[in-house]
DNA sequence: CGTACGTTTGATCTTTCTCAATAATGGTGG
DNA sequence: CCACCATTATTGAGAAAGATCAAACGTACG
């Protein structure tokens, strides 16, 4: 998908998105040690619980962090998409507190601990970009929490759908007016604090409405800003470079 | 309450709990520039929407933060208790996406965002500091979507209690095996995605079942093992240096 | 071509919300 | 100190959103 070839291209990609950094620090990000592994859907990146000695990179593929709960319910937290570190938080925290699997088939690329450790405390642009990205997370996080928190099911999946299509288009992996959705409506159920039963009928509602069409997994945006209403869904807390609330996914 | 007499004690305090700094660090810490404040419930600390030029460090009182939904309800994100940093994302990221509340009456002390900005950039120990801080904050949001998304009533308030319990007993600001409330059921009601008819009638029944004793805003553990069963939890998202899950408010 | 997994649908049940009214409580001015 | 007012807490009855249970239908893949 990406053009330029180096493994850790995307996860420059992103780090720069907010940041303008030299090319000392580029190419220190670019010379980072790493080892590429493709992996299944399933596989884990991060077991809760786990002291992981090195952090991931998505290369392509999606992944998703999850919690269970004592009673064996799930959440997943976020949908982690191709450029993001999988776990920062493990930079510097210790024992993780959530997991991190894959959902689709994918790539990642390990960094040792140590070393990103190492560069994030001796160059300070890239420490901020280290910290800007995490605070973003926290903001996504955050609205997350609003979202299961007070929103009813239609709007926490029409959100869930606008999210994940702003995302994607910020980092050029948007198609034309649509997006192939990664995970089973089971998975969807455990992304809203929902069943997957209900997840089924809401899709249809909001299909019924003219707002999506679906074709298997695939999300066609037949009424953009209808859906946008539906979710409640202003992009400001993404914190996205370019701005302003204006920007479809392409039209 | 805090013995020592500088404002921004709490919050070096705070930023020491997990890496050791050294006296030059913990100096320039102490030799922020800084204002203290005096405010009222309900005074805002940040707007949604603005974009602040200070970072507030919160000295004694509590706060909250808090997001609306188009449709006018409310969702609490976080409580802040004496020593927390109350806007650390606004020093790196512009726009806030959140609002901050005064939640009872209480003292702030406002810090230059530039001032802030520079001493995390030039410190590397420092910035580290921030950076776990962070962390920390983005963990607990992550269970707070659990608890939202994954839980029910009864477990999303019992864990909101032992949550809060566990923390102000890190602060050292719990008293005897028990703990004022500073809130309203009616704000609690937001902090957990229900309404405040419905946290009354769960906190009459955990009183019912013996787990803790009200008296006003008091709430007395009664039986704190068992209280933490009711809300499934498990202090290790906190990432408390002290580790381990044994620690209960003082006995 | 059959098995496993995911989706769809229907019927019923529970939790929680909504609406409404009443009782405490704390703060305020006289 | 007391009467009054505005919040906050408590309680009840009915409604609704979403969960649960169960079954049938598709589709991909070995």
């Amino acid at each position: 998908m990406t053009s330029d070839k180096h493994p850790l291209s995307g996860f420059l990609h992103d780090l720069t998105a907010h940041e303008r950094l030299s090319d000392a620090d580029r190419d220190a990000i670019l010379g980072l040690p790493h080892r590429v592994r493709k992996l299944d859907p399933g596989a884990y990146l991060v077991r809760e619980g786990s002291l992981p000695s090195q952090c991931s990179v998505l290369i392509d593929g999606y992944a998703y962090r999850q919690k269970m709960t004592g009673n064996g319910s799930r959440q997943i937290l976020a949908v982690c998409i191709p450029g993001d570190a999988v776990d920062l938080q493990n930079i510097f925290l210790d024992i993780s507190d959530h997991s991190v699997q894959m959902l689709t088939r994918g790539t990642v690329a390990d960094i040792p601990r140590d070393a990103l450790q190492q560069l994030v405390l001796s160059r300070p642009q890239i420490g901020r970009a280290v910290i800007e990205s995490t605070l973003i997370e926290a903001s996504i996080l955050r609205e997350w929490v609003v979202n299961v928190g007070r929103r009813d099911a239609r709007e926490r999946i029409a959100h869930v759908l606008c999210e994940f299509a702003v995302r994607l288009e910020s980092r050029g992996l948007i198609s034309y007016n649509g997006f192939e959705l990664p995970m089973t409506q089971e998975q969807l159920a455990d992304t809203t604090g929902l069943t997957a039963v209900h997840v089924n009928r809401v899709l249809k509602g909001l299909e019924a409405d003219g707002l999506i069409i679906r074709r298997r997994r695939h999300i066609h945006f037949q009424d953009w800003r209808a859906l946008q209403d539906a979710g409640d869904f202003s992009r400001a807390y993404l914190h996205l470079p370019g701005g302003g609330d204006a920007a479809a996914p392409a039209h």
